[in-house]
DNA sequence: TACATTGTTATACAGATATATAACAGCAGT
DNA sequence: ACTGCTGTTATATATCTGTATAACAATGTA
């Protein structure tokens, strides 16, 4: 897992982790009984507390999404299956949501949003080829 | 102005005024020498502190947005115009930016978020149309 | 001048976020 | 047992956000 966090965003940077672990789990990248970096070995890589990941991970926790032992790690749990499925429409519904309104507020058009994520889509995936 | 804030969000509320105050001004709901609702008009519409109000209408004026004068309130500047044509682009490409990072992470397919894009804009437009 | 409106400032306080430091405890392999 | 990994917990500190309270200052109008 490729995790990364902004420390200038708005956004506590625990929560940041959890949405990441979401999509991650969403996407497929994270699989039932994939275990989590270790506190200290993600704290180190994104050069935040251990402390941070841990409230990230417990909150994960508290949603029935991870299962946390004492010595062994954080492993995603089992039932995360139907929590994808359900996790991805609304996550991506919300998105689009958002998009939607941010543009109504800014008076565009749906034909000029259309256009402007296929312009958006080339650019990021020029940028995402430039750096490999 | 129909301003609004989530106290629940992680954005704090003088960032999403500053944000509100940006796009109204975008998108022409805010226009050059239209004053801003006094610092304790919104904050007990908004049910906030003026000094939040305050906090957000300082950003706005260090970003040279607006003017405040001592007695007379907070008024859009006139350079505003320019802002607004360069900001409108920045924040439609953000926002899109911000769905297709999104939509990747959640292994969506460009075609599936055209087409959920549509879906959602016609249920939003039923749910404004209930609203009234 | 008096008044109501506007913005300004100071003080104190509370909560969330994040950190550093340090010690403690469970698990697994040597 | 020892060692090295894992999570857990406690303490103290700092910053940001937001609030309540209250007084002060500038503007415009009656």
């Amino acid at each position: 897992m490729r995790f990364q966090v902004d420390p200038t965003s708005s956004i506590p940077l625990y929560a940041q982790l959890v949405e990441q672990v979401k999509h991650a789990i969403a996407a497929g990248t994270l699989a039932p009984g994939d275990t989590l970096p270790s506190l200290r070995e993600l704290a180190v890589r994104l050069r935040i507390s251990p402390l941070t990941v841990k409230k990230a991970y417990g909150e994960l926790e508290a949603l029935g999404i991870v299962a946390t032992e004492h010595g062994r790690g954080t492993t995603v749990r089992a039932g995360s299956d139907a929590f994808s499925a359900r996790y991805r429409r609304e996550a991506l519904a919300q998105a689009v949501d958002r998009l939607l309104v941010e543009a109504h507020h800014l008076g565009a058009t749906t034909d000029e949003l259309i256009a402007l994520l296929y312009e958006r889509k080339t650019v990021l995936e020029e940028e995402a080829a430039d750096h490999v």
